[in-house]
This record gives structure tokens, sequence and C-alpha cells, in this order.
RNA sequence: GGAUGGGUUCCCGAGCGGCCAAAGGGAGCAGACUGUAAAUCUGCCGUCACAGACUUCGAUGGUUCGAAUCCAUCCCCAUCCA
């Protein structure tokens, strides 16, 4: 099956400019393709994951990608289907959440000769000439045009600013700037980058007379249509710091029954084939496949091995014995003499956001500790029992273990 | 620049002098039921030294025994007019 055909397939292509010839370009390896990342926060996101599973796809089947950092565009802020303007990013903020991505991204896909390229968009876009480019790119854009956008269409009502309205313009010099000096044919992106990208191809056609292509990847939702790749609101990183691979493995081990073919076919490698042999699997082994998602996705995202603790430590305390040294663990610089309120110990390991959160949960029958669960709010936890490593369960999901420095 | 309507706790949105830490919904968290799923039902959902206290309703001042609610100034947003 030839790449175009077998993203079809996964259900990764939302929209294209000419099928055809995308199919044409991809199939032959003719493509060289960028994909955009603003660094609006110092990791990459599940979000970024598909767009760079999706350059890896590409690069296999001989296409060369360009991973474009935003170090430009951020500077503005996309204003596409959101409802209000992005907080303002320093300079400085920028060019470390830049760095940060830079490292994610090396772990992911090749960069070197012959092989991938990575570009800042900084580079050209913070030295414009504003007048300059007014002259050269103005011309080219129609208001009227911009303004019935549909990623505009809620910024319509609430307000756009100008500095926001001008992020389509920039994208889009950048798909002009990319071909012309970067060889750059094609661009990808989400779904929600639709209109920004077809900026760029028109700005290409009416600049150049050339025709250059777009494709976007289908927006990951869930079944009631929205975003994946989010908890409580929070993004779920890729950078271990921030979220630990065992979080990160529970994240798809719990997604919901009606989503785990689609993340399996749009998220992992496994052959298309194979995954129509899942998809047959009994009902009943649906938390097998649940188990095969998480795995997969960990292990494409910190590694084997941490994969294999990730799901070591899930199935211990899920299913009872076996290896359960691998849970999330606090580490307390110093223990009094007297040991420490479980409500302090709550807070500490974050289990809790405030103390009052911490009560509220015990009174609620929410904490479990060392398998017993927590009736008093005032229980004391001693030195000893923390030096030894105690287990904290808050509700049926989550566990933490806690131990003592030195 | 002018006119009008607005800025309320994570989000939407009520409140318009004391009964307001602030209705209702959503999100989230916990309990029951389950399969570490969904749906459903129940509780919680500002902070703390938690039967009490403290801080919050765009900002700053003021009126009042008492303000999210009234007044003044300022900032911000939407709509219409320039």
């Amino acid at each position: 099956m030839q790449i175009f055909e077998e993203l079809k397939a996964r259900g990764l292509i939302a929209q294209v400019t000419d099928e055809p010839q995308i199919r044409e370009l991809i199939n032959h390896g003719g493509a060289k393709f960028y994909i955009g990342f603003d660094c609006t926060a110092d990791s990459l996101t599940a979000g970024h994951f598909m767009a760079l599973t999706l350059m890896k796809r590409l690069q296999m089947a001989g296409n060369r990608p360009v991973a474009l950092i935003g170090g430009g565009t951020t500077m503005i802020g996309d204003p596409s289907g959101r409802t209000d303007m992005r907080k303002m990013l320093t300079k400085e903020d920028i060019d470390h959440n830049a760095m940060c991505f830079k490292r994610q991204m090396e772990r992911f896909i090749e960069f070197g000769e012959g092989k991938a390229e990575m570009v800042n968009n900084a580079d050209w876009l913070l030295n414009l000439n504003y007048i300059e480019l007014l002259r050269e790119v103005g011309p080219h854009f129609s208001v009227n045009n911009m303004l019935r956008a549909e990623c505009y269409k809620q910024r319509m009502e609430k307000g756009l600013s100008f500095l926001e309205f001008n992020y389509m313009i920039m994208q889009s010099y950048d798909f002009y700037y990319l071909y012309q000096n970067h060889g750059c044919n094609m661009q990808f992106g989400g779904d929600d980058q639709w209109s920004n990208m077809l900026g760029g191809t028109e700005l290409i056609r009416r600049k150049l007379g050339k025709d250059a292509y777009a494709m976007t990847i289908t927006l990951l939702t869930d079944s009631q249509g929205k975003k994946m790749g989010k908890t409580a609101g929070n993004a779920v990183w890729l950078d271990p710091n921030k979220t630990s691979p065992f979080e990160f493995y529970q994240y798809w081990r719990n997604v919901d029954d009606a989503d785990v073919m689609k993340c399996i076919r749009m998220l992992t490698f496994i052959p298309i084939e194979e995954i129509e042999r899942i998809e047959l699997w009994e009902p009943s082994r649906i938390n097998e496949k649940k188990e095969l998602l998480a795995y997969e996705l960990t292990m494409m995202v910190h590694g084997k091995e941490e994969a294999d603790k990730a799901q070591a430590a899930a199935r211990a305390l899920f299913s009872g014995e076996g290896d359960d040294s691998n849970m999330p663990t606090t580490e307390l610089d110093s223990v009094p003499e007297e040991g420490i309120c479980i409500i302090d110990l709550l807070v500490a390991c974050k289990l809790a956001s405030s103390k009052g959160d911490a009560r509220r949960l015990i009174q609620g029958g929410g904490v479990v500790l060392d398998g017993e669960k927590v009736t008093d709010t005032y229980q004391m936890v001693s030195k000893d029992s923390i030096n030894a490593g105690v287990k904290i369960r808050k509700g049926k999901k989550v566990f933490h273990r806690i131990i003592s420095k030195a």
C-alpha cells in the first residue's frame, strides 16, 4: 500500500488542495513538506505528536520533512479557532520554548544531511521591514476573504485584534519563503490550520505563478467531538518531567472504548493489515486493545524501557500482584520526628491542590493509605513508615508512593 | 472622538445595598455501579489554624453601620456613528 492510501486508510487526511497531485508527489517521494510548530509552551504535547508521526510516515516513504519552529509566528499568536487572544509571550520565553521543542523533536525524527531539516521562522520574519512587506505581499491578500475564513468566525463576535489578524499573513509568508529558499512544495498541518495554509498556496500562486500544495490532518477528537490529549484542561506533555511516562501510559490506557481503534489507527505505526485483524478481536478483549495502544505510544515517546516499566506498574497496581516499584514517586527532603499529617502529605505529592481539597478528599472517602482507607483528616503518618515508603491511592486510578531522601 | 451595552469564582452565566464565598449549567474531583470504559445516581468543587476566620465579583478611591450591588475616576471589550 502506498503512503497516500495508507494515510487515507488510517483516517489521517482531512482536506487537500489537489488530491491527484498530492498523491502523485508523496507516493513517489517527490514532496518536500513542512509542518509548523508554534512554541507556546516548553514542551510538545500529544497533539503535536500526531504531526510528528505524520512527518515520520512521510519520511519513511521517501519524502523530505522540514520542521518549522515558529519562533517568529509565536510572537503574534494564532487566533484560529480560539475564543480569546493568547497570552503574549516574551522573546526569551519563546526562545526557550523553541529550544525545548528542538530537543524533543530530535529524539523522534532524524535530522541532518539528506534527512529532515529544521528551520525557525524567527530567522526571516523578525527582520522584515513593515512597508516593504506590505508592498510585497499586501496586495495579494483580500481582507474580505480573510474575514470570511472559518477560523476567525468565533472571533468576529468576540473581537479580533490586528496583531492576530496578521497571523495568517505571516504563516503564508513562511510557505512562500520556504518554497523559494528551501524548495518546499507542500505544507501539512492540523485541520484548524486550513485557512492559514491556503493563504500560503494562494500567495505562491499569485507571486510566482507556481502551484504548491497543502494538506490537513484530521484533528484527534474523542467520540464526543472534543480534542484529545488533555486531562483536566491540561495537556498531555511529551516531556517526562511534565507528564511522567506512567501518566502518559495511563492516559491512553484510559481512552473511551469508542476511541481505541481510532487512536491505534491514527497514532501507531502498527501496519494497517494488522490493525484490521485487531479490529476483529472479540469485544471482551477491549482492554487488550487499550494496553496495546498505551504501550505502543509510550514506547515511541519514551522508549521501550519506560514503556515496559509503565506497563508493569499499571498491571501491578490494577490487577493485584506484580512489580509496583515504578509508580509515580515523591521524595521528601526531611521528615520531622513526629511524622507528617496525611493532609500535608497529599498536598506535598500534588494529589490535592490545597489542604482544603485534601480534607474534602478524605471526607469523601477517596484516600487510601497503604491499603487502608483514611477516615481521620488529622491522621499522622510516622517518620518510620515514610522512611520505609508509603503508598497513597487517590480514587481508583491515581497511585503515588512517598519516600524520604537519604 | 461620540452613543449604547458590558467586564462576576476554571468556562458559560444569574445576582444589582445586608439572607452572597455568590443561583444554574459545563468542566473537574470523589463515592456507588463497572472492565483502569461509557451511561446513570450521590457528594464535593476560593483559602486557612475548617461548627470559626480570612481573601474574591476589571482597577483605584468614595458614600454607608454594611457594597459584587450606589457614586467618581481610570482601564478593557462589543455594537452603532465618525
